[in-house]
DNA sequence: TGTACATCAGTGAACGCGCGTTCACTGATGTAC
DNA sequence: TGTACATCAGTGAACGCGCGTTCACTGATGTAC
């Protein structure tokens, strides 16, 4: 008999274990906040004692990075999948938004998490477009300018604001001062980073 | 000879301190987060006792709030009387995006206190637009539909957007990604939210 | 196949450190009469 | 004006609690031969 590759251990395999750890950290992190959620809780809804937390994390702050770095990274390859699905600018910047709400509306935790924790993480962000969604966004955006369009100046104020269209009714959804789920608001913000974007019709 | 007002005693007048405490909680919280500063941290600031710090604020989280509320209230104050002295649309966000970058530009630790804990306090905002910045920035929006516009609808979506593309690239500017004073990207800035709210000139 | 050993995810109790907070006290200033 | 008392900002030492982290151990599973 062949020896059984490492993916397919059962009982010793904590893998299963690692994920469940990070869905309840980025629930209760999303919830409390980091700082206001202790290495307790987090074991507690898990179900494994908090030794066994250290088995996957070196620590509360490294789950915490980790956390971040990880799910802002696949958010940075979903952009960037959107850009080899699509040349053109108005395509891609439809499929993007419709993405960002959409993701907005199924996981709210993950979203809140991105958004609450930036601050804490975003220097320890690589700027390969791969792992960095904001570099993967302004790539989406200088990567094709198309007949029409004329994007503000310097390039990164003009990503800068075409994600401020998305990001701040994200806020505000969150916040509730905006109702409703934000995908019925996908149209209007795209048609506004499309004006945004396009050439003035006058001088 | 008559009392002495309140307000005209010196040695026992404990103001000042308080105001040298919530300054050296600004700097700090805006440079570390609030839970990563300690109280000894602030007092250490201000050169004064940790005890002294509980004669002005009940906890070190009503500091935290105390800072965020009335700093924010400020800032409302302050759009409410932009909205005083222009009655047009353009204008008003001329001015206000000016100002919005100018408090950037001059006071960037009290921008980032703001922007980085709103998590923390927004839901203890009133609405009242004298002490809601995003309320009296709505306010300002919707009190003055000139002709040639058309506001995004809701309206409450129309002020995310406007505001996101100041507040966005306040982000990247704090985190290195936009170069120089934002005031400096002012006029774009201004432009922008012109093209977003301006009623297209087709369909 | 059977036996001895290795690996490693997870346990559970304990540790100790840093933290926010308290409190009896001081001393300067103000007030009453 | 002088004296006795009240007020209150600030001191500094102490407290104790909750936290992140550690560690010797268990037991299920895998490997060698």
């Amino acid at each position: 008999m062949p020896p059984v590759a490492t993916s397919d251990r059962r009982g010793r395999d904590g893998t299963r274990t690692r994920a469940r750890i990070e869905e309840a950290a980025l629930r209760l992190f999303a919830a409390r906040g980091v700082a206001g959620t202790s290495v307790r809780e987090i074991a507690e809804a898990v179900g494994v004692s908090e030794g066994a937390l250290y088995r996957h994390f070196a620590s509360k702050e490294e789950l915490a990075r980790a956390l971040f770095l990880d799910r802002y990274a696949s958010l940075a390859q979903s952009i960037c999948e959107i850009g080899q699905r699509h040349t053109e600018l108005s395509p891609r910047l439809r499929a993007v938004i419709d993405f960002g709400c959409q993701l907005f509306d199924d996981e709210p935790a993950l979203f809140a998490y991105l958004l609450i924790n930036q601050h804490d993480h975003l220097a320890h962000v690589p700027d390969d477009p791969a792992r960095n969604a904001v570099a993967a966004l302004a790539e989406l955006l200088a990567g094709s300018v198309d007949a029409g369009f004329e994007l503000p100046q310097p390039p990164a104020l003009a990503a800068a604001m075409a994600l401020g269209l998305l990001v701040q009714p994200a806020v505000f959804a969150l916040y509730g001062r905006l109702d409703g789920p934000l995908s019925r608001h996908a149209p209007t913000i795209t048609e506004g980073v499309l004006r945004l974007l396009r050439a003035p019709a006058f001088g």
